[in-house]
DNA sequence: TGTATATCCTACCAATTTAGTAGGGATTAA
DNA sequence: TTAATCCCTACTAAATTGGTAGGATATACA
């Protein structure tokens, strides 16, 4: 399951991706028309920053925007930013991945299935972008 | 990700579908060959155990048995027993669900993203059995 | 140059979950 | 009746989750 963290990080996505184009978004209008507690929202922008996703402006009439197009922003990418591996297991993970000791990866038997599952959910993750994710939105505001 | 207890639980059955149809067997023969911690995996297989999937034969030539073939036991249901929902969000999950506040389902994008992400992963989980795991691995002892 | 407006940084916190362990009780086969 | 086996209740340490507090830093603008 994703993290509330995450969610919370889709829905201020989903914000500044309605509002791309439009100049820079104040953290305080994201938190109140997403209902996103304040300070912890802080956190999850600058994590998305950091990352590369976000740029940010200080002072007056700062705030945060998209640094790409909401199209070019997929969903596999955001939960891994903010929520780690998508994977089922560390030994099947592309972005994370971490041996599994007592376990020989040529032969295991669980580690083919999670390959399986995990590239079923990646063609969809990786595909969808918060494009697809506002088109079906009702616009807020 | 799944939770260690889950791969212990994964690791177990594999154990017993290879075993399958040879009788009970003990705990501690499954701890011993999987390396489970024997106390933990007593746990688990109890679990299983009330979930269903397992029957157990108490005393000497004891020990726990498959409830039906390795072919009939998928591996979403492990899952669900053991690590719980396998949707990314509680309210797209089918066993699990809940109803997230502040947002309209018939509306919510990121419902709708996670809906098709959830359905791209369970037809791979639902359709991959116990049998299929157990095919591509060498076989122990 | 000063002040208001923003983001940014470090640190802390309580509650929950995870990954076990301990110790004995109940049941059954021989 | 005894040894083997599963079963049950309770406990624990460490990590993760979901925040909060308080101030530092940068910027626009008068």
């Amino acid at each position: 399951m994703l993290s509330k963290k995450t969610q919370y990080a889709f829905k201020a996505l989903e914000y500044l991706a309605i509002q791309h184009g439009k100049g820079p978004v104040k953290i305080a209008d994201i938190s109140l028309h997403q209902k996103i507690p304040l300070k912890f929202l802080e956190n999850i922008l600058v994590e998305l920053k950091n990352a590369g996703m976000l740029e940010s402006k200080k002072g007056k009439g700062g705030g945060y925007l998209l640094r790409v197009a909401p199209k070019n922003i997929n969903l596999a990418n955001v939960i891994r930013i903010i929520n780690g591996p998508i994977a089922l297991l560390p030994c099947v993970s592309l972005n994370f991945y971490e041996k599994c000791k007592d376990c020989d990866e040529a032969t295991c038997g669980m580690r083919k299935m999670m390959i399986i599952a995990r590239d079923a959910t990646l063609r969809i993750l990786e595909k969808k972008t918060m494009a697809d994710m506002i088109k079906s939105e009702i616009t807020i505001e």
